[in-house]
DNA sequence: AGAAGTAATGTTATATAGTAACTAAATCTG
DNA sequence: CAGATTTAGTTACTATATAACATTACTTCT
């Protein structure tokens, strides 16, 4: 049984895997409202939500925007890396990493619960691309 | 000589200090408004944006709100810890982990520039007060 | 099956966050 | 000091997100 629900989350992974760069949540809105019409911010925003809890979809955080998740090494943290050129978001995934900066942190007696680490830059491309220029 | 921007940014950093959690920016804007009347969010925004430019604010990203910088080891990128059930904030420095960082998503031939990383969890004191409950 | 309760979705309205574009004042330069 | 330039103030707006309530669909009990 496919609820209403589940098909807006349908809708809008399909329509952020087509793109590399991150989404904001009115593009979506926008999107969506050309095919279903009328159509309230909190659809999206439900949406979303569920896609995050599930695991299919990152926020990034430094840009208010969803970006469809790549490795699916089940919802493992991962890390962005933010092309400022082209707006193209890579994801990597460091437990090791992760883990260090888990402890560093822990030494105060922190206890994290969740990561956000994003790194804004230049891709690989766009490196290239400007080196021959 | 002091300009007027100057004034703002200096009363903002004084607000800020008295908080340990991050401050909103709309939050600085009504502080303000109480004391000075009529003030536009430009204002706040181009005061705060100065601030981080001097490296005296961190702007947390997964909250949209502002904090003062704690360890001023010039600029150097910080690393913090948010607390989800009290919202303080502590800032803690560790280039090596940055540096690690850096390597990890530079195999790909990322060049970063910026780092944002931000820790939800549960603070010290937060921790030993619901052991004992 | 039908009534009663619960959970999911839709709707309306509004709160919160941030910026663009222009005006006015201050400062700098010759 | 006139003209140019930078800095700050003002107005209006756009973008982001959520609260609160209404409606619909689903469940469970009889």
């Amino acid at each position: 049984m496919t609820t209403r629900g589940e098909m807006w989350q349908a809708e809008i992974l399909r329509l952020l895997r087509q793109n590399h760069a991150p989404v904001k949540a009115y593009q979506v809105l926008a999107t969506l409202r050309k095919i279903h019409g009328k159509l309230a911010p909190t659809t999206i925003y439900r949406a979303l939500s569920a896609l995050q809890e599930r695991g299919r979809v990152h926020r990034v955080e430094s840009l208010n925007a969803f970006i469809a998740c790549q490795s699916r090494r089940d919802k493992q943290p991962s890390i962005l890396s933010i092309c400022n050129e082209c707006g193209s978001v890579e994801e990597s995934v460091a437990p090791d990493l992760l883990n260090d900066l888990s402890n560093v942190i822990g030494e105060t007696g922190f206890s994290p619960k969740r990561h956000v680490v994003e790194v804004h830059g230049t891709c690989a491309s766009c490196n290239s691309r400007k080196a021959q220029a």
